[in-house]
DNA sequence: CATATGACGTGAC
DNA sequence: AGTCACGCCATAT
């Protein structure tokens, strides 16, 4: 596994229970600068051994970035740590976002 | 080696 | 509120 994916994981093993980080926000936490699409490739690129809360991560948005059924699941996960949406399917950011 | 493709972010329209 | 284009860059083919 290479260093980056590792660091990417690392950060994100760092997001409390209950609340939520967008991809950026892990990118600049990991000292990859504004480069929020390697960590999407990284989560792309994870397997369950990896043990990683990639659930915990969205988009800048508050929107989930999966299509489909991957997007039931993480909803599914997050609403179970308390997480709430919005009727437009987005998330409450106002205080479930990490802190800067 | 050359292209294509994305679990992004931002800005334009 | 959607869609599109673009910069970004690791992987895939």
């Amino acid at each position: 596994m290479s260093e980056l994916y590792e660091k990417i994981y690392s950060t994100i093993r760092k997001i409390p229970h209950g609340k939520v980080a967008t991809y950026g926000q892990i990118a600049r936490l990991a000292g990859l600068g504004p480069h929020a699409r390697l960590v999407g490739y990284a989560l792309h690129a994870l397997t369950p051994e990896q043990r990683v809360p990639w659930h915990r991560v969205v988009g800048a948005n508050g929107k989930i970035s999966l299509r489909g059924e991957g997007m039931t699941i993480q909803r599914k996960l997050l609403e179970s740590e308390g997480v709430e949406f919005t009727g437009g399917g987005k998330i409450a950011f106002s205080r479930l976002r990490l802190s800067r």
